[in-house]
DNA sequence: TATGGTACTAACAAAAATGTAAGTAATGAG
DNA sequence: CTCATTACTTACATTTTTGTTAGTACCATA
């Protein structure tokens, strides 16, 4: 209790702090579809089927599962209008539009180093 | 040929490339634990027993498995110095470094939301 | 009557991620 | 000679994620 080394104690709590934090984060949108999903919501609602064409490769199923996790997690918004055929819809929360910087430095990034990498391939 | 809807080929392209470089860089840094070690060579290359005492829950195939990965990938540099017993340290490339703000917002995000959470708990 | 669109759900299978436990080489301490 | 330390590797098991296929209810159109 009489000495305390700063730099340790210290720091390990802070780092703690932030590796939980981050692990939320990252449970809430980690995986392969989530910041996917989210960033095809910036602009405004999108129904399902919108979302499943505009998103290459994801099937249904993934689809349904990753919406309904973020819906319970409070990340999207989901409005169901009783029509037929069905139309469902779905928006981003305040929460989720808080992450829009994320993917959007996320996705910068990628669009800096993919291309020096195809740079490098191509000059390979 | 003649005429085009700005609204939608425009914004599918867009949207395309966007799709594909955050695609890329989720593969890049996806997964459980690489943010969360990236984040730890913040401040400075660390060895490898370091990374593993700091992360807690990590294990050390884990981390030598997404350590070697990041290192193929050009985000992290491994500098093995000649001693008994072994000492390897593990630092940002550049690269990795630009993504610092990301994993910056995630855990300040992170911390903003996992409060709240805690926060209905209680109350609740 | 058959087909198609919408937004799903369920059963099952495959693939990917992660964990567990043990082993390795070199060397210094006891 | 035995044990500990470091930075791993290997084999194997388990868990999680993702994919495949088929099916549902409702209505419109051909």
């Amino acid at each position: 209790m009489s000495k305390r080394k700063e730099t340790s104690s210290n720091s390990i709590n802070k780092e703690y702090i932030i590796e939980c934090d981050l692990t939320y984060a990252i449970s809430m949108v980690g995986g392969r579809w989530k910041l996917l999903i989210l960033c095809r919501l910036e602009d405004g609602a999108l129904r399902f089927s919108e979302l499943r064409r505009s998103i290459c490769n994801i099937t249904e199923r993934m689809l349904t599962l990753q919406l309904k996790e973020m819906e319970q997690d409070g990340l999207v918004r989901r409005t169901v209008y009783a029509e037929v055929p069905p139309r469902v819809e779905y928006e981003l929360t305040h929460t989720a539009k808080e992450l829009i910087p994320v993917w959007k430095q996320l996705s910068d990034w990628g669009a800096r180093h993919r291309g020096c990498q195809m740079t490098v391939v191509k000059a390979g």
